[in-house]
DNA sequence: TCGGTATTTCCATAATTATCGAATTGTGGA
DNA sequence: TCCACAATTCGATAATTATGGAAATACCGA
């Protein structure tokens, strides 16, 4: 993952009503919601919600597709884990999963 | 972690400039580095640099302290920690290290 | 106390981002 | 075809963020 695409997933996460909508993605699981019920359910109004899920695909933690008069959208769990995995290496210092996600100084990876 | 935190977080973390310094205080160590040095480094003229450390220290990420002439900062790497956690908890499904640190629906989360 | 170095704060400006009502597009049922 | 519904795009505005030079602050050595 690019440094220049991990700065849009971070910006895109990075907003009260974004994070919100995609924790519920993510609790949705891969059937995803309806726009309609994501701005109900994280309390702002259909305009403002279709600008923020446009910005989560934009940055690909989420997809979209059309169902009938729905525009479901879903979250991308390969892009989740993908942005993990540049934090842990490059601001972790490579620590992954020894010490139960522990970040630590990047001497840990050359030893590892 | 709080999710207000979190976004301050991820915020600091947004930007080409604040994520080159904090990747190079991750890898810096405990030790740390000087701001001048930071701002070299990552060419940017030090008020700038500066306003982005700020940044970063507000968000909890780093710490600083004086030593002599120089500001030393350092990554934190707690709160690093603090974050990766949150985002395994609420935005990966709760999926820790099983996986390699792959992402999914929350339903795992329940039968683990 | 004085000069020099390291860093921050101040300031003005440019650029980006967020908000939301109104108008528009796409879809399906009668 | 016509109507109603779901969602997006448009447009105007407000708010926040980024930039960098100049001035101010903190520290140290002589």
């Amino acid at each position: 993952m690019e440094a220049d695409h991990v700065i849009r997933a971070l910006a895109a996460l990075a907003q009260e009503h974004r994070l919100a909508a995609f924790r519920l993605l993510v609790e949705a699981g891969p059937d995803g919601l309806p726009a309609g019920a994501i701005a109900e359910r994280v309390g702002v109004p259909p305009s403002s919600m279709s600008f923020h899920l446009a910005q989560l695909a934009n940055a690909g933690l989420v997809t979209q597709r059309r169902a009938s008069r729905s525009i479901i959208y879903a979250a991308d769990y390969a892009a989740m884990t993908g942005l993990m995995g540049y934090l842990t290496e490059n601001c972790c210092g490579g620590v992954p999963c020894d010490n139960a996600a522990a970040c630590g100084p990047a001497t840990n990876r050359k030893n590892a």
